[in-house]
DNA sequence: GCCCAGCCATGATCTGGATCAAAGAATAAA
DNA sequence: TTTATTCTTTGATCCAGATCATGGCTGGGC
């Protein structure tokens, strides 16, 4: 399908941190892992210590492709920072973008050998990289990491539920109003301004994502902005109006 | 939202299985058990026999409502027989249906305490009951049990993800083409006859599980059986005429 | 048997969002 | 600074699928 450039193409930055693991010496990238593992699943020090050494960062431009649909799947990332985006092809190329992905969101877990969609960069991004079977024989030994996973897993997938629930549904306008209420509740959980809400993705791949097209998905911005719903501001910020007003929209009360 | 009647209607029977491990003597509850999380897993009879322990099974007639979305979530269920449907609604009474549950599958895992969905039976259903808290202490007793439910969960995802497409960029043909191969081959994978399907769902139920109408959905089968692509049998059967036909349909190649 | 209530099919019409087209903005390259 | 190039907005038109409406079919209750 699309062109993958696996073994780092020269975008691409690579460093082991398996000798920065001496204690208060933390890589951001063991911070990301430190963050989205530990918090809730309560490592030991031990654990913490043998994550950290199977991990490695990656930086890449935006608008790369990290992997392809169907190539094997060996490695498990972890977003430090920028967005990702994961999507699916039709074959006559019709896109449907199923998530993105934020710093502390993990991607590329796969059950079979394969992945099952390409994962591509919105932004420039930093990523964190587990090898898959390392990370395998470590969850095995450790099962609150495996529980971790598992509850992340069983949240992601409520989350497609609504996403399933938004594609099949909703109308153009309550899509876009979801849509941004989501990032904006992200936004929350990570700790950021929950008001302007930054939108780093364009018009096409927001469209992708809530299965419209950029000329509907612009039309109905403008559309919000005419109502006082939201306001555009500079560097792809969106101020919301009134957040009762836009809950209200995305479910089509 | 909708009424539910958590501690059983009239028109179900509970019967617990604590008596019924002794060797030998299998209840079909633990069959399904033994199927669906033995298998894979691999369990040894300590694991079995404390699993059985905790199982009980239920019966419900076709269209009762297992339990309702925001519900505490106190029990998983496993289907043993039948055909059960998982839906969420929107204020307005518009549905989405995001999945079909047959004999083997899982349902009512959640991560909240409550059920992100409601579950209602398509046809007459037995279920297999797992207490909440008590799966959760077997869970961490046995990581190669959760290991197993993680590894659904992560198929689910991958499930879900193809949905997301369907719904997203797909017409009604592809949409229904795609229904009736999923459906042929999770009865493959269960080791039925894949080529007269069976359909046991109304059209309405198709309907909002594809983002369609009910005429959209009737329509669509017409053209099909129009098209000698399909047939429809007595006792909602589909006869598909021709599988690579089908496939290429439900791409839209 | 008969009646009633859901289902299912099919026709007629309407419409939200797609498609086609083209003119601004923004960003990057030269 | 000027010039490509890509992204966004906006307008005009079209159409797949929704909506509205009707009749036929089937199965369950009495």
């Amino acid at each position: 399908m699309t062109h993958i450039d696996f073994a780092y193409g020269r975008d691409a930055t690579v460093q082991t941190n398996a000798k920065s693991d001496a204690a208060g010496e933390i890589h951001p990238c063991s911070a990301c892992t430190v963050r989205t593992l530990t918090v809730c699943a309560a490592l030991e020090a031990e654990e913490l210590r043998r994550l950290a050494e199977i991990l490695q960062t990656t930086r890449f431009d935006a608008g790369h492709t990290v992997f392809g649909e169907g190539e094997p799947a060996e490695t498990l990332y972890n977003v430090t920072s920028g967005t990702v985006k994961v999507y699916k092809l039709l074959p006559d190329g019709r896109r449907q973008i199923t998530g993105f992905l934020l710093p502390g969101d993990f991607f590329g877990l796969s059950v079979n050998d394969s992945y099952a969609y390409t994962a591509e960069t919105v932004t420039p991004v930093s990523l964190c990289r587990f090898p898959r079977r390392r990370m395998e024989a470590l969850l095995d030994e450790f099962p609150k990491m495996q529980r971790r996973l598992f509850s992340m897993a069983s949240n992601e997938l409520a989350a497609a539920q609504d996403q399933m629930l938004l594609l099949g549904r909703k109308t153009a306008k309550e899509k876009i109003c979801s849509f941004l209420l989501l990032l904006s509740q992200r936004a929350s959980r990570r700790g950021h301004k929950t008001n302007p809400v930054h939108v780093p993705m364009s018009r096409a791949d927001i469209a992708d994502y809530l299965g419209l097209t950029t000329e509907t998905v612009s039309r109905t911005f403008t559309q919000l902005k005419t109502s006082r719903v939201i306001s555009l501001l500079e560097g792809n910020k969106v101020q919301i109006q009134d957040m009762d007003d836009l809950l209200e929209l995305a479910e089509g009360a």
